[in-house]
DNA sequence: CCGCGAGTTTGAGCAAGAGCAACGTTCCGA
DNA sequence: TCGGAACGTTGCTCTTGCTCAAACTCGCGG
């Protein structure tokens, strides 16, 4: 059960829900409505938000924050599948008829993020216009993306499949410094080795070439890439 | 447009939709009206029933057969991301508002296939208890299990990968017969590598290592396993 | 029944990248 | 300000499994 404190006693701002895909098409009394049956609560960095194989009783809406999406094989291994920005929803098992979570949320950075209890799906999609079609297109692109993610592990060498991952990231959260693109969330050679199925060592040694040649520039945790370019070559194969 | 030969004439049986899990709440008149909608076709071994990037105008059944769903990269590798057994819907596209399909399906047997205008789907999910929920059940699965088809991927020696791959086909389309386990549709070591992402050379080298050891048995195009339970070992590491 | 083609087997060499080890660096909290 | 933990770097070794090459065999169509 969620503590007292977690909750967001203030009333929620609808200003938090209008825009995004799933509520577009909804006024604002069936945003309040659905605001008020939401739990807000915050994470610290690194925590979960579900486990993998727990009981998936609700469903989420990241409003602040990243999230990787993870997955553990029986022997400890672990790799990410992806990952979640602001605005998305997640943990959407009870839309797909699953009793437990397939994989586990872990927060990137410190997050924020909308509660609902699994059974107010059917309600939503059935109440709401435009929720089930939108929930469902997110679905679709991300059933999309994995499947890309699948065939890149299956068929390309590591140097693309890293550089496609910085991409990707970049893609997804890149904000524009002064120097280049920087990703929004901290990222170790370690998370990125669990992006594409290596190890931290060769990860790092990449990194240590790109960042000799201008292509990127790290701090510890913080990555940039200022030449997406070249990095767009290299995971084509033209490195 | 389908050719009149291919439009199923004599009308099609009721019998064929009962049970399946889509359709398992409907009554008999619902039935009728969503099997006068559909279109039949037959299609030989080896033929592609729709195509990555092609438009998703239509949304499928497998009444009979086997297929592979297939994804391609720019520099023409293919790997397979999963089979569809009968009585399975594929190519749901048009559910995840997706205007083209996202991997081609290919037929790995002589396959016959009942297909709906993607502008039914609307419908369907409308006016039939139960049909959305069971598709999206199905999606959930399939979802799981392409995840963790890249888990293996990401995680595991090709012995494991292969190992797990031939388990897949065996528990979704397993034949007793009376000397083991048969795979019920053709596979060629090609396949077998499209499957784990190696080549046909690793896998024919370790079929018949394994098949020394009276773990599986294989003439061309046919693989049969005699002894599961080493081969699950195998996929577990204990080799 | 023959011949061809698709699929398979096997060998040898080689390179990508994993594993191991040791050291360096940054950050944070006491 | 100091110490330690977490993260990163780099060199070396060793293995997995890919590449290339060549021969083999099954099964089907003519």
């Amino acid at each position: 059960m969620l503590k007292l404190a977690d909750r967001n006693l203030p009333k929620l701002d609808e200003s938090l829900l209008t825009g995004l895909p799933p509520f577009s098409r909804l006024e604002r009394p069936q945003i309040r409505e659905i605001l008020d049956q939401a739990s807000s609560r915050r994470y610290d960095e690194g925590t979960a938000v579900f486990r993998e194989g727990h009981d998936a009783d609700r469903f989420f809406l990241l409003l602040d924050g990243y999230l990787r999406v993870i997955r553990t094989t029986p022997d400890g291994d672990q790799i990410i599948v992806l990952h979640i920005s602001p605005g998305q929803l997640f943990g959407i098992a009870p839309a797909l008829q699953r009793d437990t979570y397939p994989a586990t949320a872990m927060t990137a950075a410190e997050s924020i993020a909308l509660s609902w209890p699994a059974r107010l799906w059917s309600d939503f999609t059935a109440s709401y216009d435009g929720f089930a079609t939108e929930s469902y297109k997110t679905l679709g692109q991300r059933l999309g993306q994995i499947q890309q993610t699948l065939t890149e592990m299956a068929t390309q060498a590591v140097e693309k499949r890293v550089a496609a991952a910085l991409l990707r990231m970049v893609n997804q959260s890149g904000r524009k410094t002064d120097t280049g693109i920087e990703i929004a969330f901290p990222v170790t050679r370690q998370n990125i080795s669990d992006m594409t199925g290596t190890t931290l060592h060769t990860v790092s040694r990449l990194l240590s070439s790109w960042e000799k040649q201008g292509i990127v520039e790290s701090t510890r945790k913080r990555i940039a890439v200022t030449d997406p370019h070249q990095l767009v070559l290299i995971s084509n194969g033209n490195g």
